[in-house]
DNA sequence: CTTGCTGCAAAAGATTTGCACGTGC
DNA sequence: GCACGTGCAAATCTTTTGCAGCAAG
């Protein structure tokens, strides 16, 4: 689901639970979908004031805590980023962290499935199937980078 | 590696790495050491007044983010913690969270390692080997609490 | 005597909250 | 009319920083 699509399917989500969709929801639900990526909260209220220059902070934060309390979006806490970043892709997946610059990078993995299965059965927690990971590590330019650096 | 032993090993590698062992030091690697399972910056500091009643937070949060730089301890970012958590055992392990109670629970599980390959084979990063990773679930005693207030 | 560490207080900065006003149902 | 949503400003709270004094090598 992509687009116009996802941003509908977002606001008939929040009807659907009884929350109402006002046009503020709306520029938020989309600045959220064409970010594309994992936006932060500083980064959606950014493009939402391009739709609506009034708009306040509070409220970008109260739709995107009612958008995660529904379970439409998941947070991302990355280590040393001073923002929570957000995902809109559920589908499982692992989110690889760039220590150095930050960039987060997406990807499918079968064996994802394998851990959350073997994780479900040695433990007695009921796993969370949305379950996305993080895995950090040096991302292509800054591995270059630090190796110009390398002094040995 | 525990107790005594550890602390050792923490104030050695600090000195190694050319940083002071002070009185402070010894008792803030005390505190994280004792305490045992994923403290926060809070935790270690309650507990090292307990020795140094004079020590400043700031001491606190220099030498764990010292102990961090040196790859000592790592930091763990968990979704609506208010604080960060910091992990002492750096073998790669997944680290289970409540979302409801936030208790934390280790699991050490072979698939890990094999995710961690997979990772590294399909993406052009380079992961940290030390990496270990959240998963969120609901732990045995908050899946009776739910149930309970299941309504269906 | 130079460098690093500590303690204190203030600052910074992200997120939350209280409240009054508006709006949809 | 009522419950919900919005905007604004202030509050909250964690973490960082500047600086002066101190200690270690």
């Amino acid at each position: 689901m992509y687009g116009r699509q996802k941003i509908k399917f977002l606001l008939s989500q929040l009807e659907a639970a009884g929350r109402r969709s006002t046009p503020q929801r709306h520029a938020v639900c989309q600045a959220l979908v064409e970010h594309g990526g994992h936006p932060t909260v500083a980064d959606v209220f950014e493009r939402v004031r391009a739709i609506f220059p009034m708009i306040s902070q509070a409220t970008v934060y109260n739709t995107i805590d009612t958008l995660q309390e529904l379970g439409l979006i998941q947070q991302l806490d990355i280590a040393n980023h001073e923002h929570t970043h957000y995902d809109l892709d559920l589908r499982p997946h692992i989110n690889i962290v760039c220590t150095r610059c930050g960039i987060i990078t997406d990807l499918y993995t079968e064996s994802l499935h394998i851990l959350l299965t073997q994780v479900s059965q040695h433990s007695s927690y009921r796993i969370d199937p949305h379950s996305s990971l993080l895995v950090y590590g040096l991302c292509p330019a800054c591995q270059r980078v630090t190796e110009w650096d390398r002094v040995d």
